[in-house]
DNA sequence: CCACCCTTGTGTACGATGTCCACATTCGGA
DNA sequence: TCCGAATGTGGACATCGTACACAAGGGTGG
């Protein structure tokens, strides 16, 4: 008989090798397509060619492989992020760059929430989850969490002089509810729909409110 | 035999009168408790003394119970939010009247999402069901969604002058957004177990950062 | 007043899921 | 080489959503 139907047919060997982090890509794609809901575990076991009772020699329960893909996800969103901010043009004034890095945060926030809505929901909606909002494992390429990115973002405002010190402590929650609430609305919410330019520009107005008002 | 264990003793009639309110009142007990993921189709007809079956003569599916449940949660809301702006002290300043009843739309969708996290998340967790933002099913007493009345405060500032004419469309998309994210802050986030007083805090310099900015 | 029929609730059944337990296989070190 | 700790397997169970066939009962036309 040949391979057993869906995903990759099974491993000649008895042990798989690399199951745990087999089983967080298999889960990351569920999530992809589905959001937390889609990443069921004996649908990841299957994909990876073992019986479902295979994962629990690495995960706890169903919780928390949906966290290790959770995890996942936020260092995707933190790649994001820093690819917005490398595609920006270089700007000799070192106040008008460090607005253009802050900026670039929330737009690569809101254009992942948008590109990849499953992901992103698996990523800030698993409830409970947003509590390791700095943990490595949901860092990008440079080492920073999504939240740390907003952060340091934050700190380079202030030392560019386009932020008071004294309003700084906090200030990344206001900042991060702001676009975190527009993601929802662009994803699940009467915003869903809207074409990519137009989802920039609710993108562009929100940024300018925190602007102004934070 | 005496009554099954959980719940509403059996009924004596055959028929139960109203089952599709009962089953929205007992998903709506399991929501606060629990969130969506917690309006389970079977317990909820056990709740209701009934087969699980029954469910289906008044709701296509698990989705529409949870739909409807959903709006009932929202209209929950419209209500903390008319109560905030009801126990507002009188002042004479319109302006300062509009801005106050401005504010308290926030602050009792803030409130709300505090105390009743599980419902709070029901009504607007559920993918896709905010579209439904401005049914009447999800209105409070007085008649409007919280979405409405969030835009009638809107509208009562631009009337009060305290916001410019041409910054008032889609305004209501930027309040929202910002006071929703804080709310997911506070119950899911890095904000969680925050004491009432504190959150509140929060929530007074966010709405402070929108009136500044929006 | 009564027989019929449409609505509402019941019973049984199926596939899927998360998870528990006992057992099998394999790898790495003593 | 042998043995124990890791790692996978198999089978079982409770729970869930839901489909299908049937039963009960209330309203209505005759």
């Amino acid at each position: 008989m040949a391979a057993t139907g869906s995903g990759t047919p099974k491993r000649d060997t008895y042990r798989h090798g690399d199951l745990r982090n087999a089983l967080i890509e298999a889960g990351f794609e569920l999530a992809r397509q589905g959001g937390p809901e889609a990443v069921v575990l004996r649908a990841a076991t299957r994909q990876a060619g073992v019986a479902p009772n295979a994962a629990y020699r690495h995960f706890a329960d169903r919780g928390a492989l949906l966290h290790a893909v959770s995890q996942a996800a936020m260092a995707e969103v933190a790649r994001t992020m820093e690819a917005e901010q490398a595609a920006l043009p270089h700007v000799p004034d070192a106040a008008a760059a460090a607005r253009g890095r802050f900026r670039a945060v929330g737009t690569g926030y809101l254009r992942f929430a948008q590109e990849e809505p499953g992901l992103f929901r698996t990523a800030f909606h698993v409830p409970g989850d947003m509590t390791y909002a700095t943990d490595d494992t949901a860092a990008g390429p440079g080492g920073k969490t999504p939240f740390e990115l907003l952060g340091a973002a934050l700190d380079d405002l202030v030392e560019a002089g386009l932020l008071p010190e004294d309003r700084r402590p906090g200030a990344e929650f206001l900042a991060w509810s702001a676009v975190h609430g527009l993601a929802m609305l662009l994803i699940d919410g009467p915003l869903r729909g809207l074409h990519a330019a137009q989802a920039h520009d609710a993108g562009h107005r929100l940024i300018d409110m925190i602007e102004r008002g934070i």
